[in-house]
DNA sequence: GTCTATATCCGGATAGAC
DNA sequence: GTCTATCCGGATATAGAC
């Protein structure tokens, strides 16, 4: 047994299982992401990892531990770069650079946004309590920091609550919505430079409507 | 046969007929909306819809056509709002009121708005054609539009294709990540009003993101 | 660690009675 | 128009050989 041989050796994986594991999450990640939690298979995702069915269930204990896993890990990594909006920075950088890096994970991570999306719209039967807490705590934190922002005269009045929403929105939208993104934008939008002409128009958009004028 | 009766008297379908087909169709659009197609079960749709699995097949032919009328319904009623954008309109008048009512749409009918989203991210398999020509077409005649106003100076210089994905974006967050914003906001989004209270904030966003400066 | 074979269940769709 | 019964394909998960 592989998780009794890890067990023993204090708790490391061998390299074909590390190895394994990684592909399996990407693998999870495209086929969960595209086809939703229900709709896909446990052959679907094995065929794409390059590996038997049988082979799969042997480093998952089950469909529903592999798809634990691949959103537990999308959560984590949404997450940082929100809880690292700097109070004391200056407002209009802080909200520039997180919405920079949120475009980035998009192009970068499509199907990790897909996947978060995905359960969302299910109703989250996974992720609501950490929406409840986690989440809504960090989001309160920061829409304080926010609205300390506008106090002091350094962004227009907005609500900070869907100041966060719309910025969530508008940088996920060119992951969720890809497909309907190339079809209106056509080859452009794979072409070298899209991602900054993306950055630039959305920055330009959001920024301006909540500079102080 | 109920199709031959309907052909017999012209098309129209009997009392009985028109009440579960439009049962089917608000079911079909909570379920698809939520499990995606093909985590969606007939058996489900049914249940839903108050009837056996055998009679609503009795009604549509496969689970596929079900869900080919629900999304199909679904685009016509995107496509009206935004086709309706006024060329000699105000500009910020006219994004106001298209931003008003899809967000209206989103509070009136987050089903459909789930639906096709989870139909873009799944690859459009079957709207894939009308994103790439009816679409298409329709969004480059308002980028158009948008771009004269931009010319005229009644609007700030932001890329137009991308400011209709912000709108669109934004305004379909609050019905798709419906369970977010409610894990987030807490009791204040069930409130009357708070429909009020997103408009504004949207709009200020977004419309003081575009206003000339 | 990986494979073949298989138990078990569920979902879509049809046949045919009423 | 609606129901019961049923066929068949496909999906999760397990047993056991190598």
């Amino acid at each position: 047994m592989a998780q009794a041989a890890a067990r023993r050796n204090g708790g490391k994986q061998s390299r074909i299982q590390t190895e394994n594991r990684a592909l399996i999450m990407q693998a999870a990640l495209d086929v969960f992401s595209t086809d939703g939690y229900r709709g896909a298979t446990v052959d679907r995702i094995a065929e794409r990892a390059g590996m038997s069915k049988t082979n799969l269930l042997y480093y998952y204990p089950s469909k529903e531990e592999i798809y634990r896993s691949a959103i537990e890990q999308t959560v984590e990594d949404w997450l940082d770069p929100f809880a690292a909006i700097d109070p004391d920075g200056d407002p209009i950088e802080e909200l520039r650079r997180y919405i920079t890096i949120k475009l980035e994970m998009s192009d970068r991570y499509p199907e990790a946004s897909r996947l978060f999306a995905n359960e969302i719209q299910r109703g989250a039967p996974l992720v609501g309590e950490f929406l409840q807490t986690r989440l809504k705590s960090l989001v309160d934190e920061k829409a304080a920091v926010i609205r300390s922002w506008i106090d002091e005269g350094k962004l227009a009045p907005v609500d900070p609550y869907h100041l966060v929403f719309t910025i969530w929105a508008t940088t996920q939208h060119y992951a969720d919505f890809e497909v309907q993104v190339q079809a209106i934008l056509g080859g452009q939008a794979k072409k070298p430079g899209f991602n900054e002409q993306v950055a630039h128009a959305v920055l330009s958009i959001l920024l301006n409507g909540i500079r102080p004028r």
